[in-house]
DNA sequence: TAAGGCTATTTGTCCAGACATAATTGGAGA
DNA sequence: TCTCCAATTATGTCTGGACAAATAGCCTTA
């Protein structure tokens, strides 16, 4: 194993140091010039890790006043929303995938509202079940505008799911994401398997690129057995 | 409003050619020596804006091939889970806070696997209410390890929520997340002023520091109208 | 043809020094 | 005593140069 670079090993050992308690949260740390002599290099090197770790959240920083060990507030925190067949197979789950349902429709108001288009207008609508190991994991949602994704109309989405078929050919630039909860009716309890009344965890993507709105997605998981973890380590 | 500096105008323009679709995912861009020139600056400076958008997902960088640009995959989404306090307040709305039960209670199994404790040990327990203008907006039900926070024991629980006063007294270094959504039953619902069976989105946090384990928290938001809402740019 | 090694290219990091910028603090003057 | 300015000090950034490490492509050799 290669030796970590040093302003990563300046990072770990500061690290260490507040996550140890021997810097406890609002204690004052040395400057980056009194640093630069413990760890016997140049301050542009303490600067980097002293940089990125107030980045991280870690410490707080001020001119004239120098670092400290940052309140821990629960600013922020990550979640991973990564391809779901990605997302089975590294549980180590076999993965299916079955297209419900295609076909052209009537836009619902919140989605027109997101593409830029009046409600009752038609887009391409789909519905997936995306299994691990065969049992249902997550029903997905999709609305696409084809006047923004006109390929769209020549692809079955029979065999390829829409999310992986859109980042190879409609690459989004922003996103935005919000999570809630619902109960499950219709067509989402018989496809997830679940009865009616049981709880849904819902996640919600709308996508833009430079041309526009793409697409909007809702992915809905069985409430009681889906969780979404965040990474251990807080920012 | 003072110049922003050299580099994060480069990161600001080169971030503008991806968003504008001037770069699309999987192109080629400019080595760092030919930016350097054309942003008439050292190559470091180009390097530093290069390499954070790299972190930020935004680019794909490997020596001898050069850089590209990203395929966006979702990879992680950022979601800000601050004080409660705070997140009503910035919605304009008043914040209350009430205090529902704080007594010494036996652990039950979940808790006590993460508090280190056997099942059925003891541990002080909390119920709090936070109302946004006057709505239960999210009902906290926490569980404090008295030996290693003893001095939560001195502590009423009555003015200050235990979350502002563990930040303040008993502040953690590691915390994990995880969201899930479930059905309301008993006093969730009657705090929440939810039927019985209308769903509920829940954050747990579990949080460390150098001593061990601090707290287990759950909080319960009502499931239809509470949203988890990503930062607009994703990542 | 296949395997192995060399080289050029590109990114990754470090350094020493310089100047810029924010913010605290103490002192001068009213 | 209060107000305001200037000195001080820590962080923020840039430069230009150097060397390290990865690696794609070519070249040699078996």
């Amino acid at each position: 194993m290669p030796d970590p670079a040093p302003y990563q090993r300046i990072k770990d050992t500061l690290l260490e140091r507040v996550h140890s308690g021997l810097w406890q949260p609002g204690d004052s740390i040395p400057g980056e010039q009194q640093l630069a002599v413990d760890f016997n290099c140049a301050r542009s090197t303490v600067h980097r890790a002293l940089r990125e770790l107030a980045e991280e959240g870690v410490l707080e920083r001020k001119r004239k006043t120098g670092t400290r060990v940052a309140y821990p507030t629960g600013r922020s925190l990550a979640l991973d929303i990564s391809l779901v067949e990605d997302e089975i197979k590294a549980t180590g789950a076999s993965y299916q995938y079955q297209l419900l349902e295609r076909k052209l429709a009537p836009l619902p108001p919140t989605v027109a509202a997101h593409l830029n288009r009046a409600p009752g207008e038609e887009a391409l609508h789909l519905l997936c079940l995306h299994y691990a190991d065969r049992h249902p994991y997550q029903l997905e949602d999709r609305w696409i505008d084809p006047q923004t994704v006109p390929e769209a109309r020549e692809e079955g989405f029979d065999k390829i799911g829409p999310n992986p078929w859109l980042l190879r050919n409609v690459p989004w630039t922003e996103a935005e994401h919000v999570i809630s909860a619902d109960l499950a009716t219709g067509t989402v309890a018989s496809a997830l398997g679940l009865k009616e009344g049981e709880p849904v965890l819902i996640v919600e993507r709308r996508t833009w690129n430079a041309k526009g709105p793409v697409t909007t997605v809702r992915f809905h998981h069985p409430g009681r057995t889906h969780r979404l973890r965040s990474a251990f380590a807080p920012r």
